[in-house]
DNA sequence: TTTATATCATACTAAATTAATATATATTAA
DNA sequence: TTAATATATATTAATTTAGTATGATATAAA
């Protein structure tokens, strides 16, 4: 049930961009700081964020990262689907063959039920959302 | 966010002990030969169905187990808080502790909406929901 | 053009969790 | 008493996750 790592503080990084966004790049380092992750561990959260279009950057000196997207724009359905390797609560409900009993499993339909409902809630919560708090 | 194996054989032997609700016991047998799960792994998962008053057992030859509840009384979000260790997206939802950041942190508050949003919808499904369809 | 600062990309390791098996004990109807 | 059943704990194997290490490439100010 639990989030990974990447995908928690795959949200912070883009809170964070979300609080400068507008006012130019913010460092890897700044973020390392603030957030107290490694650049290292963050190059590699920072990557599908930047393939997803959600994040833009600049390299070389005074370079550093942005938000691609309005806050308004960016959801944590988004950043949940990037960052778990399996964003439904069980994998036959995206892929059936997975298990020999989904034709006439009955407890299918109620993982799907709820994973529905999950995503419902998190589609609907921008990082602008939380940032209004 | 994938639920464990625990999770959802524990869902799968209720849903067959519902089946045979009110007609007598099931044994472990006969449901590991139906489930396709060894006897000495439903053995682990009926363990907490039984402390969760969901399951009683019978001991001795034509001993076996049977629902303890009306199916209509057990919900999908009773099968997961029991089996999942962490039945919330993030633990600093029920223990702030848990991180340093929780008091400020502003993408926890969108994790609980989140997590709040789902158990309406688990506890919303029953077993016999799930028999209906 | 050099050099400091930055991003980009893979490979690897350690830790934690999950899944499943093994072994031994207790209960009870026939 | 015996045979069929449930109960409990310990152990192993597999998988996943988290994080580090190494090195390369790009950019632009000096």
């Amino acid at each position: 049930m639990k989030l990974t790592t990447k995908t928690r503080y795959g949200a912070r990084l883009l809170i964070e961009l979300a609080q400068h966004h507008g006012r130019g790049v913010v460092t890897m380092s700044e973020i390392s700081i603030s957030q107290n992750i490694s650049v290292k561990y963050l190059e590699q959260i920072i990557r599908p964020l930047k393939k997803a279009k959600l994040v833009k950057s600049i390299r070389g000196p005074k370079g550093g990262h942005m938000l691609a997207k309005k806050p308004e724009k960016i959801t944590l359905g988004d950043v949940i689907r990037l960052f778990e390797g399996q964003p439904e609560l069980v994998d036959c409900i995206s892929d059936p063959e997975k298990c020999a009993k989904s034709d006439d499993c009955l407890v299918r339909m109620g993982w799907q039920r709820a994973t529905q409902a999950l995503y419902r809630e998190l589609d609907s919560i921008t990082i602008a959302n939380l940032l209004e708090i």
